[in-house]
DNA sequence: TGTCCACTGGAAGGGAGGGCTT
DNA sequence: AAGCCCTCCCTTCCAGTGGACA
């Protein structure tokens, strides 16, 4: 085989000793390290159901990468288990970050129980009413305790409000023969501000918090995961240390030490090395935090990459802070080299204020007293980065080499 | 102490676009 | 075809505001 034109194409053998979705944060492993205290905790609640009785409902809160959703998938695969032959509990899983209306939540919930195609509820087009008329009936029909989680509740009550919460709540009002208890999972402490107080009781009858792993629970987990993942000796000794001590530094984010530790293998295995090292969890880290800013950029809505490319173009020009009104003109100098329609300025704020949620900008809003109210705004990623990316857009790809005509510099 | 600036951000509502019902 | 419903994106209107300045 050597050299002839295929050796530089030949795959090194894979560092992963087979399915490499193992690292993957959406792998429920058989052993959940460290959340043994809340399995039971959820396991003492939920037994009722056993007993074919509504479990209380429950509200489950903790940062992103705590294990919320894979220990709550474990334990309801653990029920279903529990009642395999009878089937007397349905547990139903949703994540509100991808379906987040009100009318979107009933009907794939209805959809759920529907196994016909030709009578499923259409996405668009009946009242939200009528689809919680039918969700409630083929629930009911189900004979069963439904239990529904709903993952990233908060997201759901910000954009749409608390109506659905408040039906589900109720549902069991107007059931006779099944039953449903409702298990609200959030990252944010406090959304339940937000919510009607009858929801709130009844929503939050049992509470459960789970904290953040530290260095040393991470280092297990990943440990768990890498023997199955990986043989033995293609991991250097320091690497699961790093990556765990890496992670702990986020808030204990377990689905960031994975992401490291799949990213370092991945990389360690494009260039032929034999072995994962320290500073390819270095080069994995660089690369995850790039490729979630070139992500960000790139989904963007046309409207919000001109008023980040206004900021991007402002910033090279010695910019680099600015106001709401000198990035308006900006934008709307942009918007006519482009030929894009200009939106009002109310609503560039917001598209302000997204861009700042994406963490892509820093906007702060700050007093110049008699110079009035305003935000300064800062880009919070690197520059090139965010440009090549935008340039990717057909329309923006427009703006090659485009010097700013207005150009102010903040007090 | 009051004024005033340049906004901020809430509220209400319009209209386009998807699709169902009668 | 007309009449609904729901969501999304956007506009219009406007009360509220932190702090420099007179």
């Amino acid at each position: 085989m050597q050299d002839t034109i295929f050796q530089q194409f030949i795959r090194p053998k894979s560092l992963f000793k087979g399915d490499r979705d193992v690292l993957r944060p959406s792998y429920i492993p058989d052993v959940l390290p460290h959340r043994e205290e809340q399995i039971d905790q959820l396991a003492s609640v939920l037994v009722t159901a056993l007993e074919g009785q509504r479990p209380s409902n429950i509200l489950l809160f903790g940062k992103t990468g705590t294990g919320k959703t894979a220990t709550i998938k474990y334990v309801g695969k653990e029920l279903e288990r529990a009642t395999s032959g009878a089937g007397n509990v349905h547990f139903v899983y949703m994540n509100c970050e991808i379906v987040d209306t009100q009318y979107g939540v009933l009907q794939n919930l209805g959809n759920l129980f529907i196994h016909d195609f030709e009578s499923r509820i259409p996405f668009t087009g009946w009242s939200t009413e009528r689809v919680y008329h039918i969700l409630r009936e083929k629930i009911d029909e189900t004979r069963r305790v439904i239990i529904i989680v709903l993952d990233e509740i908060d997201k759901l009550v910000s954009k749409s409000g608390d109506d659905v919460l408040y039906h589900l709540c109720r549902i069991n009002e107007d059931l006779k023969n099944a039953k449903v208890s409702v298990i609200g999972i959030s990252n944010d402490l406090k959304f339940t501000e937000f919510l009607d107080p009858r929801v709130r009781s009844s929503l939050s009858e049992e509470k459960m918090v789970f904290p953040p792993y530290n260095a040393e629970q991470l280092r297990d987990i990943l440990s768990q995961r890498a023997k199955i993942a990986f043989d033995e000796n293609v991991l250097e000794a320091s690497v699961i240390p790093l990556c765990a001590a890496l992670a702990a530094q986020e808030h204990g984010d377990a689905r960031r030490a994975l992401d490291l530790l799949r990213v370092a293998a991945e990389i360690a295995e494009r260039h032929g090395l034999p072995a994962v090292a320290e500073g390819d969890v270095g080069r994995a880290k660089n690369k995850i935090e790039l490729d979630c800013v070139t992500e960000a950029v790139r989904t963007l809505p046309l409207q919000s990459k001109l008023v980040l490319m206004g900021v991007v173009l402002n910033e090279e020009g010695g910019n680099a802070k600015l106001t709401t009104g000198d990035l308006y003109e900006t934008y709307k100098e942009l918007c006519q080299c482009t030929s894009v329609a200009i939106l009002t300025q109310r609503r560039v704020t917001d598209l302000i204020s997204e861009l700042d949620m994406l963490g892509l900008i820093h906007a702060r809003v700050k007093s110049f007293g008699r110079g009035g109210r305003t935000k300064e705004i800062e880009l919070s990623v690197p520059n090139e980065e965010a440009k090549t990316t935008l340039q990717d857009d057909e329309t923006i790809g427009q703006l090659k080499n485009y010097r700013l005509r207005y150009q102010t510099t903040l007090m």
